[in-house]
DNA sequence: CTGATACTGATACCGAATATCATCGTTGCG
DNA sequence: CGCAACGATGATATTCGGTATCAGTATCAG
């Protein structure tokens, strides 16, 4: 259920072509776990890295025609276990994909565009391990999303 | 699916008796709003209230084997949309729903017995506010889940 | 009481994701 | 280089969570 149909720029959701070194540095990744180097899969990461905004799978599967249904949803799978994609949550509660540049960070997403903006240098971690502490609780991981506008959807 | 299963007190989940009050309360604040108080949607409510963790809108079905299926998915986005009912995302993107006990708080959840505490005065948002917009963000809202152990499954 | 209408629930339907499995391609090894 | 082992692929079937439909029912204001 869309919530792209209530996003402005939708339109203009070219992809951008990817970085040959991004997609290698990714196989070269995967080589070193045991995953084959195979074509069908250096264009789910060709697709992936060509993304500008979080994407559904299913938009991986219609922008890769040539691969099957399930090799895309393993494809992605992969990344998301070897933690190259990072999975972001709408506001609505949709599950989207993006390209992991790596570390942990969160996402500010623009509930206009649709585009996702890295949240660094934010130390929620030491707040919440404090408020978890208290509860009598031990924490080890948090998921967190903020949503909002971006700098170019305020002001149009 | 099946986080449920890797907890490890899954056997335990006992629903509670639910307070007359609460789901007096719940069906008056509906009333308010033009809902009407009818058996099922009683029902519902009732067996939601009884949850003692997040539970899923399958479970709830399989709770109330005499309600529809259409009913009680029904009952529980209305109980989400008018905010008596939070939605709780668990680690690996599961959705699962508790009663909100109401105002602006956010959930620790446990890995291994999948209950979730509330977790109060905690101010990360006016950090998100500051972070967000020193990237020239305009914040309006966040999705915050804290993972972890509880108190009574980190001694066992 | 009674009519307008919100609600119910059996069923059909839908879309997203996974399981199956015969076949193919990659890679390590001789 | 060539071959065997086996990981990967993809067409298809299947599962699963959730929604739309719609005729019949229950609620509640007047």
């Amino acid at each position: 259920m869309a919530v792209a149909s209530t996003l402005r720029h939708t339109g203009h959701n070219h992809p951008r072509p990817p970085s040959a070194a991004v997609v290698d540095d990714i196989v070269r990744r995967l080589s070193r776990q045991g995953y084959r180097d195979t074509e069908p899969r250096r264009l789910v990461i060709n697709a992936v890295a060509a993304q500008r905004r979080p994407f559904t799978a299913e938009e991986l599967c219609a922008a890769l025609p040539c691969v099957g249904r399930a090799t895309v949803y393993r494809g992605l799978r992969l990344l998301v276990e070897t933690g190259q994609v990072c999975r972001v949550l709408l506001e609505d509660g949709e599950m989207r994909y993006q390209l992991s540049r790596g570390g942990h960070h969160h996402h500010l997403l623009c509930g206009a565009c649709g585009i996702a903006a890295d949240l660094e240098d934010c130390d929620v971690e030491g707040m919440l391990q404090n408020a978890a502490r208290a509860a009598g609780f031990q924490m080890n991981g948090h998921w967190l999303e903020v949503y909002g506008r971006c700098g170019d959807c305020v002001r149009p």
